[in-house]
DNA sequence: GTCCAGGGCA
DNA sequence: TGCCCTGGAC
C-alpha cells in the first residue's frame, strides 16, 4: 500500500469534487459544527442544508437553544427523521450550556460525554470544528479502507480497529488529516458506493486492493434486513410527530391515535396506542391532562 | 412496488 | 442486537 500516495489523491480529488458546504467554512462556530453532525448523523446533505440554515440562525449558541423548550427543537427538526435526535442536540445544548460555560468543548472524552455523541460525532467535531488529529470514521470511510487496504467488499463489524486502520492513513499535520478524514468519507459516500461502485472514476483505483485482486466478494454483507416501513411502528409514530408538530397547542388522545392509524381497518389495533405510548416513554411528546403535546 | 442508508442508545 | 424515520435509488 502506497499510504502517501493515497492521502494524496484522495485529498486533491476532494479539492475538486467535494461541494461548498457552510459547515466547512473554517469560520463556522463549532457549535454550528456539532449541528451539522447531529444532522448529518441520519440525513442526506440535501435536506439537511435548510434545517440547518434556520437552526443556527434561530439557535446561534447553545444557550440560546437550552432556554428553549425541547418541543421546539422537536418541530423544528421537521421531518429529518429521528426526532430523539432533536431532544438529544437540546439536551446536549443544555449540558454545554451548564457545564462547558456554552461553549463546545474541543476534547474527545468531553464531547462523548455529551446526550447524543458517540464516537463518530465527537471525532467530527474535534477535528473539523477545532482542527485536532484524530480518525474521524463512518461508515463510508469503513468501506473505503476495507476495500483498498484490506481488499475486502465491504466492512465487517464496527470496531475498535477502524480507529486504528484510519490513524495510521492520517497525514501528520492536522489541517491536511482534518482533510483526509472529510475526503475519505465523501469518496466512500459518492464513489466508492455500497451497491455500485464508480471505479472508473475513482482516484484511488491503482492503489485499491479490492479491485487490484479482481474484486473479490468475500465479505457476504450480513446485513439484517431492514423491516419495512410501510405499516411500522415507526411510521405510525412518524405521523404522531406530524401532527403534533402542526397543531400549534395540545391535541387530544383521540386525535393522535387517529393520525397514528388513517387507515380505517387496520390490521394491528393496538399500533397506535404503542406509537403514543413509546413516544410518550421517549420524551417526544407530553401528557397535558386528558391531551397529548409537545415538550 | 421494494430496498436501502445513516449513528447512537438501551 | 433491535430499534428509531425519511426520501431517494432501484
Amino acid at each position: 500500500m502506497d499510504k502517501i500516495g493515497i492521502v494524496d489523491a484522495v485529498n486533491s480529488w476532494f479539492g475538486t469534487a467535494a461541494r461548498d458546504l457552510p459547515w466547512r467554512d473554517p469560520a463556522t462556530p463549532a457549535w454550528a459544527v456539532l449541528v451539522s453532525e447531529f444532522m448529518l448523523q441520519q440525513t442526506q446533505v440535501e435536506r439537511v442544508l435548510p434545517r440547518w440554515t434556520a437552526w443556527i440562525e434561530r439557535w446561534p449558541t447553545p444557550a440560546a437553544l437550552a432556554a428553549d423548550p425541547p418541543g421546539e427543537a422537536v418541530r423544528a427538526w421537521d421531518r429529518l427523521g429521528y426526532p430523539r435526535r432533536a431532544l438529544w442536540l437540546h439536551q446536549a445544548a443544555v449540558e454545554i450550556a451548564e457545564r462547558h460555560g456554552n461553549r463546545v468543548p474541543s476534547a474527545v472524552d468531553d464531547l462523548l460525554a455529551l446526550t447524543g455523541v458517540g464516537p463518530y460525532t465527537a471525532r467530527a467535531v474535534a477535528a473539523f470544528a477545532f482542527g485536532e488529529r484524530h480518525p474521524v470514521v463512518d461508515t463510508n470511510t469503513r468501506r473505503v479502507i476495507a476495500r483498498a487496504v484490506h481488499g475486502r467488499a465491504a466492512a465487517g463489524m464496527p470496531a475498535a480497529r477502524d480507529l486504528d486502520d484510519m490513524a495510521k492513513l492520517l497525514p501528520d499535520d492536522p489541517a491536511a488529516a482534518a482533510v483526509f478524514n472529510a475526503a475519505a468519507m465523501e469518496l466512500g459516500a459518492i464513489v466508492c458506493t455500497a451497491r455500485a461502485p464508480r471505479c472508473d472514476v475513482c482516484p484511488i483505483a491503482e492503489w485499491c486492493e479490492w479491485r487490484g485482486s479482481g474484486y473479490p466478494d468475500n465479505a457476504p454483507a450480513k446485513r439484517p434486513k431492514q423491516a419495512r416501513f410501510e405499516g411500522s411502528d415507526r411510521q405510525a409514530r412518524g405521523r404522531v410527530m406530524a401532527a403534533l408538530r402542526a397543531a400549534h397547542g395540545p391535541v387530544t388522545r383521540a386525535a393522535a391515535l387517529a393520525a397514528a392509524a388513517p387507515d380505517p381497518s387496520p390490521r394491528d389495533p393496538a399500533q397506535a396506542e404503542r406509537a403514543v405510548s413509546s413516544l410518550l416513554s421517549d420524551g417526544l411528546i407530553v401528557a397535558a391532562g386528558d391531551a397529548l403535546r409537545l415538550p
